[in-house]
DNA sequence: ACCTATCGGACAGTAGCACTATCCAACGAG
DNA sequence: CTCGTTGGATAGTGCTACTGTCCGATAGGT
């Protein structure tokens, strides 16, 4: 299809759709001309990605360029396959340190694999942050929070292994993390009044 | 104190705090003259949430009033606490529509306070968007999810039950809601790859 | 063959946001 | 009395995600 036809199935203004070829979170199509080139439902499929991404996870064109290549790339052996999701995700800064009690923590839940790696820094940053904020986090807390949050993994695992290829695997962990973060957000905040209630 | 040493304690520019006052996050100071205004502790700390808020929450200036206005507002009922606060945040896009799928789930674990709420709707609307991007999220998966969710929801309320006075309990749940988020989903990140490198 | 509506591509412009810089008259400490 | 600082107003900056305009080439109908 020409890309007024791939304007009009997504629902994206073919400007927009230049903008994305530019930025390299689109793939050029199929060129038959010089001044034609044809699209397939990849494309129709990226639109999709890109515009949720966009619109519901916040994702900034360069972050999610990042996405669109790792999904691209071939993908890893199964090993790796987190940590290079993981490093196509935004929000992780490199190079920070990590706290005595953020380590203690990971530790103490058996997390040995990524003692020293951006996702501890980030969240000891992301601790810091929260009490400069003026938010009392004691470490019995954060261990309880982390325990939801292993919940949470684990279905989040069970997902990735249920796919057929590592490329799949890839697409689905990207997808979930980003994806489904929103989700579990709404979700507490539900949850908050639903216990409230049941206490109350 | 004046403008200056706010800025030199906070490290924030004299720019930055003028541009806050105006905004209305930061309440303005006492006046000793037409050209001079007193500020204290409170502003102090008002300025650190800002920051906090702004830097790693990700939350917009316009939010931040919200916030703030809650904040300083006299404070509601313990029962109508939640809501309040929820309605302060970010994210809560009112009118939308309730998913039956959303509406049973949130039934079958007993939260019927907010089947109709705007907390719903943008629970369908995460949903909706996740499967838009391509992520298969089946009714089985949503729900445990919803329960890893819980767990930490029971922290966030114990923790704002600890609270002494209404204003206090308040507080806590705005903070503890937007800068507990980024906790969560840092957590969330490493017990994937803790979770994994159990299973494999 | 001709004509007109796209097409792809390049470049600049827009809107919104979070600041940031410049001015100005009015203080106020030395 | 003077000179730096203050509060206040207005305008400008840099960034991001588009959006508008222009251009030459070409596809498709006649």
């Amino acid at each position: 299809m020409r890309i007024s036809e791939l304007a009009e199935v997504t629902g994206v203004p073919v400007h927009t759709l230049k903008f994305y070829l530019r930025e390299g979170v689109l793939p050029p199509g199929a060129a038959t001309s010089r001044t034609r080139a044809d699209y397939g439902e990849a494309h129709v499929e990226r639109v999709r990605l890109v515009r949720a991404l966009v619109e519901h996870g916040g994702v900034s064109i360069g972050d999610i360029r990042s996405i669109v290549e790792a999904l691209d790339s071939p993908p890893p052996s199964r090993h790796e396959l987190l940590g290079v999701a993981h490093r196509a995700l935004p929000g992780v800064t490199a190079g920070a340190e990590v706290s005595a009690e953020v380590a203690d923590l990971l530790e103490s839940l058996g997390w040995t694999t990524c003692t020293d790696g951006p996702l501890a820094a980030g969240l000891t940053a992301a601790v810091a942050a929260a009490r400069a904020a003026g938010v009392e986090l004691a470490p019995a807390e954060l261990r309880r929070y982390a325990e939801a949050m292993r919940a949470a993994a684990e279905v989040d695992v069970e997902v990735a292994l249920r796919a057929t290829s590592a490329a799949d695997a890839l697409r689905t962990v990207v997808l979930g993390t980003v994806m489904v973060d929103p989700v579990l957000l709404a979700l507490r905040r539900i949850a908050q009044e639903g216990v409230s209630a049941e206490r109350g």
